[in-house]
DNA sequence: CTTGCCAACTCGTCTATACGAGTAGCCCTG
DNA sequence: CAGGGCTACTCGTATAGACGAGTTGGCAAG
């Protein structure tokens, strides 16, 4: 039951909280590989003996780390050390035309080539009243055609996606249907001849809000990304709002710039 | 001491927690606008008196809504809704040569244009050695020339960033000077010869270390955007790296991409 | 009127206890 | 040997109480 030698003893009349130096501990630990991805950290009951404080305490220690992403706590068996999930990487140029000749979609594309299994699921393709965000940005439209689509790799939620456009472009078109067909929508409004110009990304990131907790089953202590594309067409009409929430530890953005 | 009536009851039979039942009729509140930015939500003891639970219930929902960025406690004031900063918007061009050309930093620019109090501090330039990551993106150097400075917006801390050089480079110009002259670094670095040519730019989130939470003062509930910039010149060499660390809640990064 | 103290209110920390519910392994039963 | 149930262990939720420390405003003393 003593724990192996790996932590030490709290000095009660530290001006630092007893629960903050456990948690300081533990997560030096952490850091330092001596509880390792996926490992188990002591039980509560444990680390109330080791450091002969009340139970309320241990679990506020956990608490913190938790809140840092970097223990999570299963019901019944233990609280352990998040393992780093697998991750995406979406480059700048991933809606370059050249990307866009295939049938399948980009994220499929990618997911195979890295080894993952990929899923596509929750499609919800219909019209609706535009948000005042949305009607913003696509240029004073009331209403859209929303395609609402999930993201999984080898069956973890990691993003969740919705393409708004304007009714003038999509109604009717393969663009309303739930499968768009080969290149995805960028390569229906090119053949609609609305040719792309350039996109705007705007990226924010900040913790989840319950319902994108449960779509994306995020562990706490994950925050999101929050990402709002907007197209462009040659003549300057913005053709389509994508907004894209992601969970943040599964991606990395990466960007090409020129220096002009 | 009878709460406006706002607030209803919860079901301690009910499946959901009753922390969680307060945490999301508090919520709730917030969002309708109830409660507004920077006001007070009701004492510890006005909500145990309310909802006839113990200190303790109260807090955790408490806790729930600081993890999720929602409200902050004051020591001996209250709790209160946060209120949601201003944004630093930084746009893709924002180092094009054109911007390089006055003598003040992007950032005062920018922060004067937006009418903000802009301050630089902590700066730092020293050599030292290479971790394993900035080497590699720096095409194996051992030793770097490291510039640190945090950049703070009307006295609050919003941005952390270290320029990591080639000594071979740097070394005895005006890059190694605390203050690099008009136009920053990159205007030394052309003026060296080395043209720059693109950007890298590598986006993360996540939550912040301890370390971190105390040089940008975050609250709990404010993840941080990691973004680390490697600078290339026209002959494909890597020439500088700045790994930057911002407040989550004070940033949105815009891009400007081509559909090519 | 000013100063300084005190009281009341705020959240922060910690203890002790209790029961519920999910998990996993052992052992007994059939 | 297979199955089921018991038990011990895990974390989840909740109560009640205590003391500490920061904040604020009022009141009393100077």
């Amino acid at each position: 039951m003593s724990l192996p030698g790996l932590l030490g003893a709290v000095d009660p009349t530290s001006d630092r909280a007893v629960f903050r130096q456990i948690a300081d501990q533990l997560r030096e630990s952490i850091d330092r590989g001596r509880f390792k991805e996926g490992e188990k950290l002591p039980s509560e009951a444990e680390l109330v003996e080791h450091y002969g404080v009340s139970r309320m305490t241990v679990r506020n220690s956990f608490s913190i780390l938790q809140g840092e992403g970097l223990v999570h706590a299963e019901h019944g068996k233990g609280v352990f050390v998040r393992p780093r999930p697998p991750v995406r990487r979406l480059a700048s140029d991933r809606f370059a035309r050249r990307h866009r000749e295939q049938g399948k979609s980009a994220f499929i594309v990618e997911a195979d080539a890295a080894g993952s299994h990929p899923q596509v699921d929750s499609l919800e393709v219909k019209e609706e009243k535009a948000t005042q965000d949305i009607a913003t940005r696509l240029g004073s439209v009331r209403r859209v055609l929303a395609r609402r689509r999930r993201y999984l790799l080898d069956g973890r939620p990691v993003e969740f996606a919705t393409s708004y456009l304007p009714l003038d472009i999509a109604r009717g078109t393969q663009i309303a249907e739930p499968n768009p067909g080969p290149g995805g929508i960028y390569a229906r409004l090119e053949e609609l001849g609305h040719h792309l110009d350039h996109f705007e990304e705007e990226i924010r990131a900040r913790m989840p809000a319950p319902s994108e907790v449960k779509t994306l089953r995020l562990a706490s202590g994950v925050p999101v990304i929050h990402l709002i594309r907007t197209a462009y067409d040659t003549e300057g009409r913005a053709v389509e709002v994508c907004d894209t929430v992601m969970a943040a530890d599964a991606y990395v953005l990466s960007y090409q710039l020129p220096a002009t």
